[in-house]
DNA sequence: CCTTGACCCTCACGCCACGTGAGGCCGCAA
DNA sequence: TTGCGGCCTCACGTGGCGTGAGGGTCAAGG
C-alpha cells in the first residue's frame, strides 16, 4: 500500500475553513492531534485526521464545548456512522427550527405594524428562538445527558408568579383537552394532537427540553402513575389522562413522519 | 393613554431564553438599556426593549460580535421592517446552507464506506461547512462591510501552490464554459448556469464569499474592463467572457426563484 | 410589626476558545 | 547565500458571559 499523502496545517485550515491557530489549539488540548510531524517537527494531518476535524466541527456547531466533543470522540464505543446519521437528522430538525425563527420573525414584523401587543405575543416573538432547547437536544443525541438535571436547575430558580402561571397554563391545557374529548373527537384527531403539542410545548418552556420521544415517555408516566392521572382527570372527566396520552403518542407519530 | 406594562429581568431572562446575567451585560455596555428603572433600582423592560431584544438576538446568531450588533442597531437610518425582511431572507439562505451541510455530512459516510478518497472529496467533506462564508454574508446585509477586505486578507496568505491551483480551477471553469458556448447552448441554458454557478463557489473558496448579486457584479466588470474579457477569450472564442457574463446573471434568476 | 424567602442590585474574579504578535527554524528558488 | 514564505513554540489579550460575595427590596404570613 502506497503511503497515503498528508496535508499541511494552512492547507487543512483552508480546506476546513477554520484558522491555523485553531489547529494549534486542537492540537494542544489534545482534541485533534495530527497523525504524524514530519522531521522539522510539522504537523501532518492525513485523512482520518480530516474526518475526525469534521466530527469536531460538526459538534462545534451543535454548541458542544470542545471538552464535550472530545469526549463523545474519544469513548471507544463511538461509531462514526452513526454519528454522522445521527447528525444528518439533527439537521433536518434544524431546518424545522429554521421555520420556528422565521414565525418569529414574522411575529416581529406584525408587532411592528399592528403597534399593539399583549404578553403572549411577547412570547411568540421568542418563540423558536430560545438556543438551550437546541443545544440539549444535541446532547440529547450525543448521548451523556439527563435532561432532568436541567429541569431541576430551573425550578430551582422559580418563584411563586411562574408556579402559579404554570398552573394555570397546564389547567388551560388540560381543560382543552376535556373540551376535544367532550366534543367527541379521536385522540388521533388534528385538534387532540395539536393540544399535546401545546402540552410538549408548554413542558418544554417551563421544565426542560421535551424532544417528541421524551413527550411519551411522560405519557407513559401519566398512565402508570395514578396521582398523575388523578390530577388530570380532575379537570375533565374519569380517562381524561388516558385520552391525552393517547393524543401525545399519535402527535409524536405526526411529527415522525 | 395608559402606560404599557413592564418586565423584570427575570421574565424577560425567561420569555427570551437568555440568562439574567446577559440581560446585565448588555446593560453595562449599553447594548440593550431597559427604558426605566424603578425607585429601588430594578431594571423595568418596556416593550420596544423586548423588539430590540429580538434583534440583538438575530444579530448574535449571525455571528455578529455585540459590538457589531450596536453599530447596526444604533445606526439612525436602521429600519427595524427592513431588518426584519432581510432576516427572513437570510433564513432562507440558512435553510439552503444546511442543504450543503447535508451533503456534506453524505461526503462523510461515503468516505466511510468506500474506504477511500482523493483530495477532491476531501474538500467536499467540509463544503457548506465554512463559517466564515455564513458570516460574511451576514454583515453583508447588515450593512457596514467592506467584502474585498475579506478577499485581500485571505489572498496574503497563499503560497505558490495555491495560486497555480487557483489559476488550475479558473481556466478549467473557463474551457469548461466554452464548451458549452461552442455546443450552441443558451447562456440560460441549465449546463451554462451551473458553469456560472461553479465559477461563484471557486471564487467563494478562494477569494471572498460570493453572493449571487456580488456575482453579478462580477459579470458587469468582466463586460465593462476588456482586460478581463480578454483574458476570458482566451480560452474560447471571442465572446466567451459574454457569454459566462450573461450565464451569471441567468444562473442569479434562477438562485432568485 | 417583624420575619422569611424569593427576588433584585453591584462589584469582581474566572473561563473558554481562540486572536495576535514575538522570536526563531525550515526549505526552495533566484 | 540570501530572500521569502511557511512552520514552530511561547505567551499575553479579548469577548461573552458564568459564578459567587455582599447586600438592599418587597409581598405574604405569623
Amino acid at each position: 500500500m502506497a503511503p497515503r499523502r498528508t496535508y499541511r496545517v494552512s492547507e487543512v485550515a483552508r480546506i476546513a475553513g477554520v484558522s491555523v491557530r485553531t489547529l494549534h489549539h486542537y492540537d494542544e488540548i489534545g482534541l485533534l492531534v495530527p497523525g504524524q510531524r514530519t522531521d522539522s517537527g510539522y504537523r501532518a494531518y492525513d485523512q482520518d485526521d480530516l474526518l475526525r476535524l469534521q466530527q469536531v466541527l460538526i459538534g462545534r456547531g451543535q454548541g458542544l464545548t470542545l471538552e464535550e466533543v472530545r469526549r463523545s470522540l474519544d469513548e471507544p464505543s463511538f461509531d462514526h456512522r452513526q454519528a454522522l446519521l445521527a447528525q444528518k437528522r439533527r439537521l433536518q430538525e434544524h431546518a424545522r427550527h429554521t421555520d420556528a425563527m422565521i414565525r418569529a420573525v414574522d411575529a416581529g414584523l406584525a408587532f411592528l405594524e399592528e403597534d399593539q401587543g399583549d404578553i403572549m405575543d411577547m412570547q411568540r416573538l421568542f418563540d423558536g428562538f430560545d438556543p438551550s432547547r437546541y443545544e440539549a437536544e444535541a446532547q440529547e443525541h450525543w448521548g451523556d445527558t439527563d435532561a432532568f438535571r436541567e429541569s431541576a436547575k430551573r425550578t430551582k430558580r422559580y418563584g411563586k408568579d411562574e408556579w402559579r402561571q404554570i398552573q394555570q397554563e397546564q389547567e388551560a391545557i388540560y381543560a382543552q383537552a376535556a373540551a376535544v374529548l367532550r366534543a367527541g373527537s379521536a385522540s388521533d384527531s388534528t385538534e387532540a394532537m395539536d393540544v399535546a403539542e401545546r402540552h410538549r410545548d408548554s413542558i418544554s418552556r417551563w421544565f426542560y427540553p421535551c424532544s417528541v420521544a421524551m413527550h411519551v415517555g411522560l405519557a407513559e408516566l401519566y398512565e402508570a402513575d395514578h396521582r398523575f392521572a388523578e390530577n388530570i382527570d380532575r379537570f375533565g372527566s374519569a380517562g381524561l389522562a388516558t385520552f391525552l396520552s393517547a393524543s401525545i403518542r399519535a402527535n409524536a407519530e405526526r411529527q415522525a413522519r
